[in-house]
DNA sequence: TCGCTGCATCGATGGATGTCAATATTGGCG
DNA sequence: CGCCAATATTGACATCCATCGATGCAGCGA
């Protein structure tokens, strides 16, 4: 590293959580509805929502895969949604020994409630 | 089904606004998992999420589809999503005229905002 | 080291979805 | 009535996606 300039990398921390103004204050441009569609999209299966209240709504805020297998899919299935849900941003995991936990990303409930313009207390 | 025991009809009238309680709260059973995905799901592509934020933040609550064409696609394709919208409940439909007018429909916003447990002021 | 359990990845497949051009429909206006 | 503008519908097409069985891989315990 020879750049002694240091910078407050505001680079790449800002993809997950950080979106957009209320929905009804203006217009979304391009660029923020295609960042903001991935994470309503990852919760437009049903199975992928039911996962994901599995996990936010488990004590401890996280939920091991196999407490949250059971939703009338494959395990293969589960396994890949799960993924998809930590790609939309929603969602991270962590393996401890044999098994994997899951958890919700610190942030994004209220993001998207703000976009949804409800977080105004 | 020989069964005469009338059950209170929790039938049709419950699809539009009405979902469940937050996501963090208990995990959805299929059935509410099934009807709330349907809104995420449609919010989940960038054209329509667009075309959703053009007709929530237009002045007077209401926009004319010939105000909010310009989003890179073409007419057609503006129709088949607005109706998409309309279809999973967000947007309601009104002809004055030539023009047709959309708008958000009411109590939507809050109920997914009380999905993500942001409504708790 | 071997085998078992928990989870992820791969490859295949049927079905859903976004997109457009062409066409239909609806209403206003001469 | 006839034409035009604004939307909706239809049909076709390419792509995406949810799902599964089979397989891979990592930890743990015997």
């Amino acid at each position: 590293m020879s750049n002694q300039r240091v910078v407050e990398l505001p680079v790449l921390d800002e993809q997950v959580v950080p979106c957009c103004p209320p929905l009804t204050e203006r217009p979304l441009t391009a660029a923020e509805a295609e960042r903001t569609a991935r994470m309503f999209k990852a919760l437009g299966d049903p199975v992928r929502l039911r996962l994901f209240s599995l996990v936010a709504s488990h004590a401890g805020g996280e939920a091991c895969v196999c407490d949250i297998s059971d939703v009338g899919v494959s395990q293969p299935t589960v396994s890949h949604h799960l993924k998809k849900l930590k790609d939309a941003g929603l969602l991270s995991s962590e393996r401890r020994g044999t098994w994997v936990y899951y958890r919700v990303e610190p942030g994004v409930l209220a993001a998207m409630g703000q976009l949804l313009g409800t977080a105004a207390c």
